[in-house]
DNA sequence: ATAAATTTTAAACAACCATTTAAAAACTTC
DNA sequence: GAAGTTTTTAAATGGTTGTTTAAAATTTAT
């Protein structure tokens, strides 16, 4: 029966993700999305039955980009060390590809938690519960320093992730081009994996 | 002649700063303004001319808010570990008095930079200008770790206003009350004290 | 107290919003 | 190639947006 044009329906939701990306949710309007898609006003409807559905979709999306790769590597049965230099890397890569990804998902989470993030806790199990161990194994060996993974990540995703978060900010501050900053980010990088380790591994 | 009655006007000053704070410029009505203040719906136009140029007014007084502190301690005549010591402490105190106030900034920023941020070089010189000095010497005497105030900063920053930024996030996540939160902030912030000061000062 | 200036109000404005409709166009299927 | 199904379209829907209007209420100055 129902048989959809996966093409147009694709074609659709690749634009809304980029006008959503853009501007989120509030600031888009159904307009935009059609025009970004060349295609008819009314086709979102069509498709994805209304405004709200269709970005609920894509946020999903958008938010296994931000998670997937990063617990992937906390899986990897690697050292600690080895272990999160990966995860910087990644998360940096990751940031590279979508330097507005961090920003629209803490923008939008902040309007509607609730309806974006129902079975968050899942996440929190894949993001911690294998690391958790792993760190403990390590302090008490006391290879590492006494510091808690709900304290870790943020320390290492902020540090990374806020000089995209403020990528216009530091743009305009700094006088960069799209070229500088990209030097600047992957100098930045660097940093945080020397500070990081530093702080783990060979503080005093 | 023209002699505004401030108390109207500042009161919907007021409400029109806590919504935009919670809901950002494009996810504001005037009518919701309107609501916050008790006031009718023409009073936003009969005083600001515009949403917008109302925006503008409370978004300048809000990035004061959060750089004038910082940069007042910038200045201050202390040592270089006190000081990036004093500089979290007042971040965290600014966030936990206003925590919804990095990611309005960041968000806004990121929708119109050209036209809230004209004259942010001024800012750049004030922020850095005095730090840059005071490292380059504690670096020529081999007391700090060879690193940029462009990434200093950003990672001070980073590491610790992230957990503001992704507030919702953390908390739904963690399963936190808001006292709980309050609690994770104030432990988050002395391990960033802890691992920038580390980092810098007494690294191998 | 009266006149002038200022502030507040309810109502209206055109423009735009997300969404729906119903007909046209483009495909399938037999 | 005709009948049926799916996709696309232009137009219209009712509601909301930011802003304006003109009259009413209040305050200020004489």
């Amino acid at each position: 029966m129902k048989c959809i044009n996966l093409s147009s329906e694709e074609k659709l939701k690749e634009a809304a993700k980029s006008v959503f990306l853009k501007k989120g949710f509030a600031g888009t309007t159904a307009r935009d999305i059609a025009d970004a898609a060349g295609m008819n006003i009314a086709l979102t409807n069509y498709y994805f039955r209304s405004k709200e559905k269709l970005f609920i979709e894509i946020f999903r999306d958008l938010f296994q980009l931000y998670c997937t790769n990063t617990i992937k590597i906390l899986e990897k049965p690697i050292g600690l060390e080895e272990k999160i230099i990966e995860i910087i890397e990644e998360d940096y890569r990751m940031m590279k590809e979508e330097p507005t990804l961090v920003l629209f998902i803490m923008t939008e989470i902040h309007r509607d938690c609730e309806n974006l993030l129902p079975e968050l806790s899942k996440y929190k199990e894949l993001l911690n519960g294998i690391l958790i161990k792993q760190i403990e194994d390590a302090k008490k060996n006391g290879l590492v320093r006494d510091i808690e993974v709900e304290h870790l990540m943020p320390i290492i995703m902020g540090s990374l992730q806020f000089v995209f978060v403020g990528k216009n900010m530091h743009r305009k501050m700094y006088g960069l081009s799209e070229e500088d900053f990209d030097q600047f980010t992957e100098t930045h990088k660097n940093h945080v994996i020397g500070m990081v380790t530093n702080y783990l591994f060979r503080s005093s």
